[in-house]
DNA sequence: ACCTTGACGGTTC
DNA sequence: GGAACCGCCAAGG
């Protein structure tokens, strides 16, 4: 059993984090649609904040490719977590420009099968 | 039980 | 693009 002292919707938004493929970014309010908590995009941004270091589930959990519906790094720039972030997406290649990415080019957009699965347990 | 705090978002100007 | 404003809601003090 999971550890109890997990909430659900902790677990629901760090599941739904981890589909986010590599090189490509979502939104807060994306992620909350996506775990079922439409209209919660500040619990996705608290949530992340107490991502376990030691990953979820056996999964690293890919905070970093969360940013806000602006297109932006939420984190004030220049701060650690900002350039942190900033340098994770640059190793998979997302185009990073001051704390811009282009939504248009790097926003992932799961098609109907990945959500399903991801729905199924 | 009340109040404040967020890694937010949409609308409007 | 960007700033102000308001809505949102779980946690923690």
């Amino acid at each position: 059993m999971q550890n109890p002292s997990i909430k659900p919707q902790y677990a629901q938004i760090w599941q739904t984090v981890q589909l986010i493929p590599q090189g490509k970014v979502a939104c807060y309010g994306q992620i909350a649609d996506l775990a079922g908590l439409p209209g919660r995009a500040r619990l996705v941004g608290k949530v992340l904040g107490k991502v376990p270091e030691t990953g979820f589930r056996g999964q690293t959990v890919p905070w970093f490719r969360v940013i806000n519906s602006q297109g932006k790094i939420s984190f004030a720039p220049g701060s650690e977590y900002f350039e942190k972030q900033k340098q994770h997406l640059q190793e998979e290649q997302v185009v990073v420009i001051g704390a811009r990415i282009k939504l248009k080019e790097f926003q992932w957009q799961p098609d109907l099968s990945e959500i399903l699965f991801a729905l199924e347990f």
